[in-house]
DNA sequence: TTGCTAATGTCAGGACTTTGACATGCAGGA
DNA sequence: TCCTGCATGTCAAAGTCCTGACATTAGCAA
């Protein structure tokens, strides 16, 4: 059967088997065998993997999902940009700003309607956006190649399930 | 900005390494299908309604991880609690730091064997652990519910093997 | 012994994110 | 009309986290 798969010595039980066994509403005896701890550590391992592939293209992980969420649905607002990347306004206002800086996207100073300004990529963030997915699909690819294809449907419905169960 | 509602399981697709295939609204790639984004999600969930519930206890999501592992075991030092909790340890030094501030753990000042300081809870802090605990384990188990329970101990090694495969 | 490697704790600086607050603009009903 | 509620953009302050760097210590090999 399968062994502890996280390599750290922090993984010291040897009754695997019994918990799996009595796993119903009663939480396990370790935190390493809690899905939320394992939800953290793959979402950790994502970022990390991210954060690294992106710096050589001078990216940052938000900043690669806005752009990715603006070359999709461009004329998105920035509290719109915020709750697709799962931020606050203010930090993808700030996000917003250093690409800008940047000249990756574009923003009105002003709008005749409304308050939302709507942001689009501009011609070099839409190349800078094009170098980095590359390596951002890769990532994914790796993923997705780690888990068996038949279980990949159950896989993302379950996620969902469980963000929507938190209300996210 | 809308959304696709992907709660349902008629969102599967039979071939994975297609990944332009069916979904009528958006022909091409859509990033909210990708992996990264749904675990992201899930991620940001947890960390929200967490983070929401410890504040009533005057915890952090980090400080409560580092006293859950540090009641599962005693004695671990700032390096091992970082790599448990997936942060550095430049951050964990600054959590225990404000554990201690708050009397909830204790760390030597010195070793006679090492450089490596074991923390221990107090009195305090296994309080304070145990108040907050419940609160957590309740929202673990609302996301537990909100997986089918055969699909759990598939979708924690699918969380496991994703974490792998990206070096985590 | 001596030197090298790896791991640990810590400091400094910067980047990112959050909470809190305030002002603006639109849509609804009294 | 007014005005209440709601969403948005923005500022300020604090907290959190990271990268880079340095000193200390144990373990191992020449």
């Amino acid at each position: 059967m399968q062994d502890c798969t996280h390599g750290d010595p922090l993984c010291q039980n040897a009754d695997m088997d019994d918990r799996k066994s009595v796993e119903p509403p009663h939480p396990a005896q370790d935190v390493t065998e809690h899905v939320g701890y394992r939800l953290k550590r793959a979402a950790a391992a994502l970022r990390g993997a991210m954060d690294k592939a992106l710096r050589e293209h001078g990216l940052t992980v938000p900043q690669y999902a806005c752009l990715e969420l603006l070359d999709q649905q461009p004329g998105l607002s920035n509290a719109e940009l915020a709750r697709g990347t799962f931020v606050t306004r203010q930090s993808m206002n700030v996000v917003l700003r250093g690409l800008q800086d940047a000249g990756l996207i574009s923003r009105p100073a002003t709008t005749d309607h409304g308050r939302a300004l709507p942001a689009h990529l501009t011609a070099e963030g839409r190349g800078r956006l094009d170098a980095a997915r590359s390596t951002v699909y890769d990532i994914e690819r790796q993923m997705v190649e780690a888990v068996p294809q038949r279980r990949l449907a159950a896989l993302l419905s379950d996620l969902d399930r469980m963000a929507a169960a938190l209300g996210g």
